[in-house]
DNA sequence: TAATTCTGAGACACCGGTGTCTCATTCGAC
DNA sequence: GTCGAATGAGACACCGGTGTCTCAGAATTA
């Protein structure tokens, strides 16, 4: 049972991220709560959806800080950035296809912010002569995110294993992504 | 004015992407049309989301057709889908973004059908060499959508210049992909 | 011009989800 | 063991979207 605020989202963003219309029965049980206490937590479905993206944002910021991206070589820094938000694929999953959490002011606001953060990365890596330059730093970014978004995927219907879920990605993108491919 | 099926559905998509739960008077509006006619075109929301999927199925079986991605070389056959369906990037975002269209049967089969000939397409490019054995087909099928869908979001929101959708989606994924990456 | 068909605007009832409340029960603290 | 707080189950009304219908006006055709 989920008590906790954070487990009652995690449970959220299982059932919502597969049908975003869901009803907060749903989602309450999905939580093993009732609809009283999901009523409780989270003051109505917006609130509950904007607490979602809160949180993955959170996850998110807190990978690129882990990772500490704004740091060393920027392969390197990617990589360390692969590792940190693999496991946390399908929350960014959720943040980028949930197109109503563009109505939330601040998600929108903490969502740039760490969209900037990354497309920092790809600039620098562009100017230190490792990320290709013929792709926008705009469309790497993007390209990043969509890919882990379906990474989260699939992994959760079953198409990917979990522990290929980092190399998957990593190879996949920095193949495209990277000027001189694959120096392991 | 948009009379015809078609032109109606291609409305509903340009609304219904960006807001999965938007109003049928907004569809309606977006298409020129009165909620009446639209009623009269398609009886019920069901019916149009399905119809906007099996819209899109057809368009991108029209790409694979076009594209010929069963004959010769893998790697040149799959420039030749890219070409074929980056116009229609948009369309297919939202095919894999509406998770409401699994529900559809028919829209089912026929995605399930298109999809195993871009995943034959890829084990025939492994088979062949010229795509990496190291990626599963199956994840290379599904990272080819997520980043055809990202050209598609890119483009409309204005991030991405349309000229350069196409190479920024073959540069990129064809980077990750090939075995021997960018022989130009 | 006249007739037919199609469309738009509006009104209306139905329905399902949501917000809110009550109350019995259970869990935890002291 | 007792008290207080929190939870679950249920009931209820409200609300917005949808489905349906009607009728007037416009477009097309004869």
């Amino acid at each position: 049972m989920a008590t906790d605020r954070d487990s009652v989202l995690e449970a959220a963003v299982g059932v919502l991220s597969r049908r975003p219309t869901a009803h907060l029965d749903e989602i309450a049980r999905a939580a093993g709560i009732s609809r009283a206490t999901l009523h409780r937590l989270f003051p109505g479905r917006d609130a509950l959806i904007g607490e979602v993206g809160m949180l993955a944002l959170r996850r998110l910021a807190s990978a690129l800080d882990t990772a500490a991206v704004e740091e060393g070589d920027a392969h390197a820094a990617l990589r360390r950035l692969i590792d940190e938000i693999v496991p946390d694929a399908m929350l960014c999953a959720y943040l980028t296809g949930e197109s109503q959490l563009y109505d939330d002011e601040a998600v929108n606001d903490l969502w740039e912010a760490q969209i900037a953060r990354l497309h920092a990365l790809f600039l620098r890596g562009q100017q230190q002569g490792v990320f290709r330059i013929e792709l926008s730093a705009a469309w790497l970014s993007e390209a990043f995110f969509d890919l882990l978004a379906g990474i989260g995927w699939a992994v959760q219907d079953g198409r990917l294993a979990p522990r290929d879920a980092t190399f998957s990605l990593a190879e996949l993108f920095l193949g495209g992504a990277l000027r001189t491919p694959r120096p392991h």
